[in-house]
DNA sequence: TAATATTTTTAAGTTTGCTTAAAAATATTT
DNA sequence: AAATATTTTTAAGCAAACTTAAAAATATTA
């Protein structure tokens, strides 16, 4: 089992992403466009990774991942996911500052590490943005979460999720005091733009484009 | 500032290593053989950093760091030693199989991440081998510290560090109990292999070979 | 279905970072 | 100092991973 490049690792995890979504092969401009390269680069690649046996790729059609190719994906999406776990909670980093960071520490090489830093964080089920972190073998714990923006009028949730990584939409829901676990009951559903009002625990009202309610995930409670 | 490549930084460490112990320039060969690669390929690469302006490099001379290549080296070593401490004293690694993961995890892009490491761990000056932490200017703290060899019958040391790093020996060391901070005492000294008998705190006595003792390094008491 | 637009692939060229082999510079020995 | 040995550099070439530009395949639309 040759080691893997960063690179090949990122076309893995990029295909993995776009074939999580939509259950159908990922096509090269979808790649090209998740890792912002041309897409002469991807089906060069492509053709290296199927050599590899770690992609299925028929010309001209799409690609997805063989057994081995998903399993690359998942450990590293596991490796990503606790490292961003270890950031927020062991050095206090906030959810919106990870990624990067996470980025890179996903690619250093031992199951060991992973196998003892999982222990060390008491192996936790979601990541600091309450993204599932697949167990050793690729499974991953799944949740009924919808988008806050399907619950009807009195209708409440506990937020478990966001859909958008985006910096700016992070901090926006920290300055809002919306993050993971708070509990929002809908109040209003304002029909011309599908903008809510909500309440949060503490008696605190708010309102949110449907923008911000699309990307919120809550469990129905 | 561009930032450089893993490969890069790994020159800049060579060359580091090299001229810390010896006050010349490295030469082509030593990094060659430090590095595990071809001369010709030590040469190519020192004229793209000297470009970079972080080596002086003089045809057929041999190669020094600038003061910017040197704060890049120590500033490596830092973020070394410092994972080095994290997965012995938070994963309970041993300190024979942290190298290889900290060699990579070193090149993980963060001030940040650093300092917090930094704080989180307790602002450590030394690694699990007893080499010093650079500080966040890059300067050492040094020890008077000296190879157990060089004492003299009934002188007595504690243990601070090794010169040698290999699993072998850090193994053997601790098969002998001979980690840091274990008080030491030479006994005898067998001129004929300059063997040692030392004895170890809990009365316990043990015969080293010279190769040990020479890297062995101690703190006279 | 023919024309047009889009997507994908191929072709040619670049940079990084290596290799081997030969040439050049420096050191050592006689 | 001349001959030999060592070290270093240059030259040519290769693989990975990109780029741009052109060609080919597939989709869409009139």
């Amino acid at each position: 089992m040759e080691s893997l490049s960063q690179t090949e690792e990122n076309y893995l995890k990029a295909i993995f992403k776009i074939c999580e979504n939509e259950d159908k092969p990922a096509n090269t401009n979808a790649i090209a466009s998740e890792l912002q390269m041309t897409a002469a680069a991807i089906s060069d690649m492509l053709k290296r990774l199927s050599s590899k046996e770690l992609v299925h790729y028929k010309r001209h059609y799409g690609v997805t991942l063989t057994e081995h190719g998903s399993q690359i994906a998942k450990t590293l999406i596991r490796k990503h996911r606790l490292w961003e776990v270890f950031l927020c909670d062991v050095l206090n980093f906030t959810w919106d500052e990870v990624h990067e960071m996470a980025e890179q520490l996903e690619h250093v090489q031992s199951s060991e590490l992973i196998f003892r830093l999982d222990r060390f964080l008491g192996r936790p089920k979601f990541d600091p943005h309450g993204d599932p972190i697949p167990d050793a073998d690729g499974n991953f714990e799944m949740r009924k979460q919808i988008a806050l923006s399907a619950l009807q009028e009195n209708e409440s949730g506990v937020v478990v999720g966001v859909d958008e990584h985006s910096s700016a939409f992070l901090q926006y829901l920290d300055q809002m005091h919306l993050g993971l676990g708070v509990k929002v009951k809908v109040l209003e559903i304002y029909k011309f733009d599908n903008s809510l009002k909500i309440s949060l625990g503490a008696g605190k009202e708010l309102t949110i484009s449907n923008k911000v309610s699309e990307n919120l995930l809550v469990q129905k409670k």
